[in-house]
RNA sequence: GCCUCUGUAGCUCAGUUGGUAGAGCAGUGGACUGAAAAUCCACGUGUCGUUGGUUCGAUUCCGACCGGAGGCA
């Protein structure tokens, strides 16, 4: 099998020979949501001796299987999967996080000899793992961000912005005064570290990307085949027993702090309150992925280097092994 | 049968004391570095139900007709 091998190459620095280890291969399949990557990526990992490697932030948790349409260890039927419902719903995770565990879980693969498959929506996630981003152990305290967000409730968006200006005004300019995640961060960063937001970006990127990756998107040809996957895939979730799920997100939904923002879950809240009818909230929720689904379009149509599938192509599965098996084949 | 209300953007509805109209949602595009399935930005022409009349000018006033809702017999 055409794995990865820690083999040795080496590059030649100011006459010495060095040997380092080669680069690890890994292959990425992203995409809008009800496109069937995790289908797509088992397959290739069944097909080159590959672990799956989850990249997507709420298939982290566990028992969130039938909402977040993570596979199972009975539909993954022995291929084993890395950071997929490993999680206390309990447990707040971060773009950091993942990025550290994902680097941890490839690296074992690839020592192993098997191919790492990653799979996922989140393409925060994805780019920050592909481009080997490096985010620091400190953490800004609580606190900080508390008074940041009491001052914002009573000074409005734009005073704040000004005052990001005054520190940081690069970042400043950057924002949009309604845009209270952004700022708020960027302003307990500067207040907490001294770094800009500049700065700081450009100290996490790294020289060359850690890893060697080929990268698939899945989409449909047609936006309205797109849209009515989702509208399907939502039917058969309330088919699969998503309402329990559903219920027992709502009721812990103080403790799920990430996990009760998720898609699948916070449309039926007021179902459970007793507002609001069971198929109004089945509508908004297929609505609410179709507005997702388009978000995360943008974010992997700006991604370099993708290889888009389409799912309407009888052949889809086939050219994406291909693909796989040029990949691994290919001399780097 | 009579009376009242109603017909405006894909949907729910504002509005024009007569000078051809605008919100929310949807849709489309974009952004995104520690909550990202989150968060944020940009984009608004549609025979103003049909048809006559009044008027320099009607989506707006008047009439008739067609559709919808309610009330009284």
């Amino acid at each position: 099998m055409p794995g990865n091998r820690v083999g040795v190459c080496g590059e030649f620095f100011k006459g010495w020979y060095i040997a380092m280890p080669e680069r690890c291969k890994i292959v990425v399949v992203c995409g809008p949501t009800a496109t069937g990557k995790s289908d797509l990526a088992l397959g290739l990992a069944r097909a080159f001796s590959g672990e799956m490697v989850g990249a997507d932030s709420m298939q982290v948790y566990a028992g969130l299987t039938v909402g977040t349409a993570a596979l199972t260890a009975e539909m993954a039927g022995g291929v084993p999967q890395h950071l997929v419902g490993f999680l206390p719903p309990e447990q707040v995770f971060s773009v950091a996080d993942y990025v550290r565990a994902a680097h941890e879980a490839i690296k074992e693969i690839c020592a192993r000899g098997r191919l790492p498959v990653v799979c996922g929506g989140t393409g925060l996630y994805i780019e920050s793992l592909v481009k080997g981003l490096s985010f620091t152990e400190e953490k800004v305290p609580p606190e900080t961000r508390a008074a940041l967000a009491a001052e914002w409730e009573q000074a409005g968006g734009a005073a704040m912005l000004e005052k990001l200006a005054a520190l940081d005004p690069e970042a400043a300019g950057t924002l949009h005064p309604n845009d209270k995640t952004r700022i708020l961060r960027a302003l307990e960063q500067v207040q907490h570290t001294g770094i800009t937001k500049g700065k700081r970006a450009q100290r996490s990127l790294p020289a060359a990307p850690p890893y060697d990756a080929l990268c698939i998107g899945l989409d449909f040809q047609e936006r309205a085949a797109l849209y009515a996957h989702i509208n399907a895939r939502v039917d058969d979730m309330m088919d699969g027993g998503l309402l329990p799920e559903a219920q027992r997100v709502y009721e812990n939904r103080d403790s799920y702090k990430t996990a009760a923002q998720a898609i699948g879950y916070k449309e039926f809240f007021p179902y459970f309150a007793g507002e609001a009818p069971l198929d109004a909230c089945v509508e908004k929720l297929k609505q609410a992925t179709r507005n997702y689904a388009k978000r995360q379009l943008t974010w992997f149509r700006r991604m370099p280097d993708i290889h888009w599938l389409l799912r309407e192509d009888a052949a889809c599965e086939e050219n994406a092994r291909q693909m796989v098996a040029s990949f691994l084949a290919g001399a780097e």
